[in-house]
DNA sequence: CTCTTGACGCCGG
DNA sequence: TCCGGCGCCAAGA
């Protein structure tokens, strides 16, 4: 994978509104590129440079080392969140598909 | 060349 | 709701 996967990755993550997500996997059908895994690939690597946290899986989860750091950020962005407060509610917060 | 490993996703039990 | 299994595919070892 060239560095022009990243970079159209780290675009796209760059453009999702404040309280709103992508899951890896739409982020792979939208640029037709890769998949969940490779998208995944990238923000490990170079997710520090962006929104990470508006990257979630496709549940609205998050693994529970970053869900601390990015709940903090969910709270100032109001993004709408699951009753336990451990997942995005992603019928309501995904990007491109709800109002 | 063959495992093994992931910031994944979907389905079945 | 909670696993486990399988598909997926690039990178490392």
């Amino acid at each position: 994978m060239g560095p022009e996967f990243t970079e159209r990755v780290l675009d796209l993550v760059d453009s999702i509104p404040r309280g709103r997500v992508l899951s890896f996997g739409m982020i792979a059908e939208v640029l037709q590129e890769g998949g969940p895994r490779q998208v995944g690939r990238v923000m490990a690597l170079e997710g520090g440079a962006v929104a990470w946290w508006r990257v979630v899986r496709a549940d609205g989860s998050l693994p529970s080392s970053l869900m601390v750091g990015a709940q903090e950020h969910y709270a100032i962005e109001g993004t709408p969140m699951r009753g336990n407060g451990w997942a995005v509610d992603m019928t309501r917060a995904r990007w491109l598909l709800e109002d």
